[in-house]
DNA sequence: GTCTATAATTTGATAGAC
DNA sequence: GTCTATCAAATTATAGAC
């Protein structure tokens, strides 16, 4: 069985927990080499400029991401608990040390990078939108759209009110200010009036 | 008339615009003085060190936009107004060169950044929830909190999902992406069922 | 695959002349 | 207040031995 060497895998967490403490621009190749144990040539070695390893990092993480949010059309889980997954595959950045959602840290800094760095964040983005949007509609096709609002609509304001409220939990090094913050989340879908 | 020379002025506006642009990390002295005219040595003169100058730009953009929301208790201003033009003090980030809100980029990169520059990215937060928890409560005194949501619990929401959607907004270029978002705050405030 | 060594550039910061 | 000159350290990246 092919495999794709430990070291690899090594770089890339460090990597992606640097990019995500400190974002992209603050990580050294000589910082993660320590971190991995070997000196800085030998993580050009696997990554050949930041370039490819932010990409990689990127990627790597957008699929993970993806895979553990699971099928939106899922027949045997409610919309109403696939948001919450929604919810806690972002609060589980925080309680990782205070990290920020990796692809939300590229996109604010997204004027400074490399172009295929700045193509998987919004990849992303894309993907996210996608999986909510069919969540959402599935919540929703009972009774059609109260407020005259798009599914994708929907998407936006929820994903834009989690990685908002990561950046909050980071001022505030706060778990409960992302709590506080993403209830709106929560009773967004729920139902808009539920007394 | 004392005056706080133009020169602080110009390097000022200069670190604002590339932090704002590419986060913290990705600004050097260097790149501002060529920005102002001057060498880097006079910028050092103006702010000796890179922490100094990232507390003082932090600074002054959290008076500044918290200046231009004006007061959160004049009754001469419906609620719903004062929201409008809190969502509009965000759009005008995206607008002017597609830039993030400084203190959401810098609570982004925040476990990178000096104390002091930390410290004023916390203040500018705290501000802004006073201000918007003072706005949101004059609208719900009349029909008290129907859904058991605290001021300050809807205050951290429409910060986030603002922060958020500049983040959305940035990933894809796009002063759309940000709009549709956003509108997820201003139905919060209109009212939960207007039919 | 990892290392040493090094190149070429950039960084934040200082000394001191004008 | 701005400049030249410089520093020490850090940066991304490469060449070549083992």
């Amino acid at each position: 069985m092919p495999r794709t060497g430990g070291k690899d895998l090594e770089i890339l967490d460090a990597a992606e927990r640097a990019i995500r403490a400190r974002g992209y621009n603050a990580v050294s190749f000589r910082d993660l080499a320590a971190a991995v144990g070997v000196k800085s040539a030998s993580v050009h070695h696997h990554f050949p400029t930041k370039a490819d390893l932010g990409a990689a990092v990127a990627r790597r993480y957008a699929e993970r991401f993806l895979d553990a949010l699971g099928d939106p059309g899922d027949l045997a889980v409610e919309p109403h608990d696939l948001v919450g997954r929604y919810v806690k595959a972002f609060r589980s950045s925080l309680e990782q040390d205070g990290q920020m959602c990796l692809c939300g840290m590229l996109a604010a800094e997204i004027a400074g990078l490399p172009d295929a760095v700045a193509a998987e964040a919004r990849r992303f983005f894309i993907l996210n939108l996608d999986w909510l949007e069919t969540v959402l509609s599935r919540g929703q096709d009972a009774d059609k759209a109260p407020d005259g609002e798009s599914g994708r609509d929907r998407a936006l304001s929820v994903i834009a009110t989690l990685e908002g409220a990561l950046i909050l939990g980071r001022a505030f090094g706060d778990l409960e200010s992302f709590d506080r913050a993403a209830r709106a989340v929560n009773r967004g879908v729920d139902g808009e009036s539920p007394g």
